[in-house]
RNA sequence: GGAGAAAUGGCAGAGUGGUCGAAUGCGCACGACUCGAAAUCGUGUUAGCCCCCUAAAGGCUACAAGGGUUCGAAUCCCUUUUUCUCCGCCA
């Protein structure tokens, strides 16, 4: 949620800035809005006081046994002009809040405008293997090994499911293990969140109300949705949300944490041909960074968290590219986002397995995440978020990248502790 | 899921219709005393908003949340949430 404040005090900033992320907006309604806003409210206020002053009196006036009834009369039309005056600034209040909690957030200045096009490589990790044999894809690769069984998924659960089972399980379960006991070793703090989350967290992590119909809902028999809860997209939405409506004491930010959690996401329409086997589904696993920071040290809790990604493909061995997003590629409450994209041979594109940003504190004034300095000053705490990883395109790419010729698949060493030593997967 | 009890400032805990933003204690900060500390004494110690010289003073709001009764609500009523106790069910 943008400030209001900043809004009123530099409408034309702020418009240029969401122009970058191809958002056109005119504030001209919501600053007379807000104008008038604070017109009632002076006029309301100073009705109270005189209220107040009135109300302090009439014990001592009962005490000289002196008649009130008239007061009484009095106030009770005074009440009556506050009342109508304050349900006015209620409706006023509702509908600022609503326009301002439909914007996004403010990309950072050095962002390119523009979509993906705009997108910026910054930096290449290996390079694209080359095989002296006819590589297969990863969903010939899995069959093979019966490493995922889509077809059973889909008997299951449908188009976009898939399980699972033997070596393949062990291997996503390897994967997941590593990258927890990086995340351990750098002293993130673990969490285990509920994977059903109430309306308040898809507000707050600023999917909703914009986003609202791509998670999966469960019904009850209320049918509204700020009582129901859905099923999470990304352990971010939990995360982001942990100390919502809390202080934070400043000694202890930032605050480092990550969750494994499946995401259960719709992916309505955007299921592409190419995209076969398990590079879009409905249910994919993912270990999501996030951290909050004072607002001074966010840019570097940033980089970090994108050295942290880059690390844990680099000790994968697998061959990536780290891209800066431009404006209109970064989600609607990210400030400045970094894509980690894997090479899929078989595709021939890369794919994003990591999406690492900074919300600034979009996300804090959201939810009311604050902090309390040496200083007793309140403020917003920057929250910052990033995949460390989500597997379910490193899977392909792994069995992809590190094929044989005899139709194995070499285990990264990083991952052969959690595998029981084991090297190859073979059938 | 059912029954009962409760929710007040950083913490503990008073307050059951009117000068209550809230006694008292603890904690914390500053000052005095001290060579220094402890003890003691004194002062202070919530946030949001309005106004505004990003000052001071002033005003409004907030006692879990939301609504209601009333001239006036921490206090009475309703709804919701959370916590505790008991019962039921259960991986």
């Amino acid at each position: 949620m943008l400030d209001i404040k900043l809004i009123t005090e530099n409408p034309e900033k702020v418009s240029e800035s969401l122009k970058k992320k191809g958002c056109i907006v005119d504030f001209k309604p919501v600053l007379e809005k807000n104008a008038k806003r604070k017109a009632i409210i002076g006029e309301v206020e100073s009705l109270k006081a005189q209220r107040n002053k009135v109300s302090a009196q009439i014990p001592q006036l009962k005490k000289q046994g002196l008649p009130v009834e008239e007061i009484f009369a009095e106030m009770r039309t005074l009440g009556e002009k506050i009342e109508a005056l304050d349900s006015e600034l209620d409706a006023l209040n509702q509908e600022i809040t609503d326009f301002i909690a439909g914007l996004p957030n403010m990309p950072d200045d050095d962002l390119l405008p523009g979509e993906k096009e705009n997108n910026e490589v910054v930096k290449v990790f290996g390079k694209k293997p080359e095989f002296d044999f006819e590589p297969k894809n990863h969903v010939d690769i899995c069959t093979a090994l019966n490493l995922i069984d889509y077809e059973r998924g889909t008997k299951l659960s449908g188009g976009g499911y898939w399980l699972y089972r033997g070596e393949g399980a062990q291997l996503e379960w390897a994967l997941l293990n590593f990258f927890i006991s990086e995340h351990l070793k750098d002293g993130y703090e673990f969490i285990l969140p509920p994977h059903m989350l109430g309306y308040n967290c898809g507000f707050g992590a600023g999917q909703f109300p914009k986003f609202s119909d791509e998670v999966y809902w469960i019904e009850d028999e209320s049918g509204d949705r700020k009582k129901q809860r859905f099923m999470l997209p990304t352990a971010e939405t939990a995360l982001v949300n942990l100390y919502a409506g809390e202080i934070i004491d400043a000694k202890k930010l930032p605050l480092k944490v990550f969750a494994y959690t499946p995401c259960y996401r719709k992916e309505a329409g955007s299921y592409r041909a190419e995209e076969r086997g398990m590079i879009r589904g409905h249910q994919f696993n993912k270990v999501e960074m996030v951290q909050y920071t004072h607002p001074d040290h966010s840019k570097e809790a940033f980089e970090e968290l994108v050295g942290k990604a880059c690390s844990l493909m680099e000790k994968l061995g697998l061959h990536y590219r780290l891209s800066k997003l431009a404006a209109g590629d970064c989600s609607a409450s990210m400030a400045r986002t970094y894509d980690i994209e894997v090479w899929i041979p078989s595709m021939g594109i890369y794919k994003e397995v990591s999406s690492v940003s900074n919300a600034n504190d979009y996300q804090a004034r959201r939810n009311n995440t604050r902090f309390k300095g040496e200083d007793k000053k309140l403020g917003f705490v920057h929250t910052l978020n990033g995949s460390g990883l989500a597997t379910s395109r490193i899977f392909p790419a792994l069995v992809e990248q590190f094929q044989n010729a005899d139709g194995s698949v070499t285990i990264p060493e990083v991952l052969r502790p959690f595998m029981g030593g084991k090297t190859v997967i073979k059938l």
